[in-house]
DNA sequence: TAAACTAGTTTGTATAACAAACTAGTGTGT
DNA sequence: ACACACTAGTTTGTTATACAAACTAGTTTA
């Protein structure tokens, strides 16, 4: 156990990474975990979220450093591709690991 | 799968309970999930939380039907007993199996 | 009588998620 | 030429939330 533990026996979640704890972000970086890349409106689809919701979130995920985002065009219509970075994958490791711990996995 | 699944071939957090999927109370739900029962001061110590929000957080969960609370007294002090109802530990049972999924439990 | 303890409530701040409306350009059908 | 749908967003407004800190109210102990 941690030597700054101040709770008590039980898995600490009070330090569970809430960029990915939110579960539309969850969603998002189980998604790109598992196809290494993904664009726009295939995220959109599989997420179900709003454009306006799937945007912030990527935008968060993107600040985090947990995925990069590449623009391109696709002839002239604009393309939107995602993947998730080292950080990201780590991030999501260390997540997954910690809510077993948690959840008696 | 679902007949109403809208999003893809993951699993769907969409519709996770938030009140449980919050970190506060996903310990508290598992503190109390193990110990039958708890009292104020303990689970305060416990959780790390402050008093606050520990309070708040026992509020909710007990809106929500997940535990029941029992104020008593021992001898003139006020004494705080929380306890896990029906509901909380099939909601609990829910949660885990739901992110055991997602997260490829 | 002062301090510490039990168990809160109230208040203020900051963050957030989300839907809906709007922007801006491209491609397609008639 | 015009309307419509598509890609990929941004902006706006509402609502919920978490959290800390201050405050309340009574009890027990030194």
């Amino acid at each position: 156990m941690a030597k700054d533990d101040k709770s008590g026996q039980w898995a600490d979640l009070s330090d569970v990474d809430r960029i990915i704890h939110e579960p539309a972000r969850l969603t998002l970086m189980t998604i790109l975990y598992a196809v290494q890349s993904a664009d726009f409106l295939y995220l959109l689809k599989e997420s179900g979220l709003t454009k306006g919701n799937l945007s912030a979130h990527l935008s968060k995920l993107e600040e985090a450093g947990y995925i990069e985002i590449t623009k391109s065009f696709n002839g002239k219509v604009p393309h939107t591709d995602c993947q998730l970075t080292e950080a990201g994958r780590n991030a999501f490791d260390a997540y997954v690991q910690q809510m077993r711990g948690a959840l008696g996995g």
